[in-house]
DNA sequence: ACATGCGTCACGTGACAGATTACGATCGAG
DNA sequence: CTCGATCGTAATCTGTCACGTGACGCATGT
C-alpha cells in the first residue's frame, strides 16, 4: 500500500490550467487571445489560468463549460482538488491540534 | 416536466453555513464560540458563515471536517453548488453570447 | 516599412476571508 | 444586587486575489 493522505494524493492535481493549456487548446487549435475573445474575456485572464497564477473561478467554469460544451463542474472540480491539496498541506500543522468531536 | 436549468436547480441550494446552523451546531450542541474555538479559528469566522454572510473556503473545509469526521468534499460541495448558482444567474445574459464550440 | 495579432508585464480596482477590538445581553456565583 | 464570564454580533483593518486596461517586444505578412 503507498502511503497517501485522505484524499489519496500524493502530489498536486492537475490545474485547470494545464488542462487548457495542454488539451483544450491545442485540440481545438484555439490561441490564449481567441480563447478569450470567444469567452468575452480579457487576454490576461486567459493567460494568467494558462500559466496557472490564478484559479479558476466559478464564473470561468459556467463560460468554459458552456463554450466547450461540458459542465461547469468539471472545471471546478479540477480547482477544487487544487485548492483542497493545498489547503491540507498549509494546515497540517493545525490540523492535528483539532480534536474530531464523539459522535453526536 | 418542471422548469428548471441545467443543473436541475430552482432555487438557491443550501449555503453550507445554512447546513451548520440547523444540523449540526444543534445536533452536536455546540455554541459558535465552541465551534469557533474547536476549529481554531476566530468567533467572527463561524458567525459570519453561519449567518451566510460570506462562504465557506477551501481551508474551512478542512477544518470542518477534521472536526466533524466527514469529507471536505461535503463541505466544498455545498458551497461550490452555491457558487454556480450564482455565476449562472449573474452570468445569464453574456451567456448568450459566448457561441459552443464545434466539437474538435 | 508598416500594420496586425500574439503573449506578457505593470498597474489599479473591487471583492472578500480573516483577525482584532468593542459593545450589549444573559447568566451564575458571591 | 453587583461583578465577572460568556455569548452573539457590529465595525474596522489587512492581505490576497480575480479581472480589466494599457503598453511593450516579437513575429508574420502585405
Amino acid at each position: 500500500m503507498e502511503i497517501e493522505n485522505k484524499t489519496g494524493m500524493r502530489r498536486r492535481p492537475t490545474h485547470p490550467g494545464e488542462m487548457l493549456r495542454e488539451d483544450f487548446l491545442p485540440d481545438y487549435e484555439l490561441t490564449v487571445s481567441g480563447l478569450a475573445q470567444a469567452l468575452g474575456v480579457s487576454r490576461q485572464t486567459i493567460n494568467d489560468l494558462v500559466r496557472e497564477k490564478r484559479s479558476l473561478s466559478p464564473e470561468m467554469a459556467v463560460r468554459l463549460s458552456r463554450f466547450f460544451g461540458n459542465t461547469p463542474q468539471f472545471w471546478l472540480n479540477a480547482q477544487n482538488a487544487v485548492d483542497l491539496w493545498d489547503a491540507k498541506r498549509s494546515l497540517e500543522k493545525e490540523l492535528a491540534r483539532i480534536k474530531p468531536i464523539p459522535a453526536a
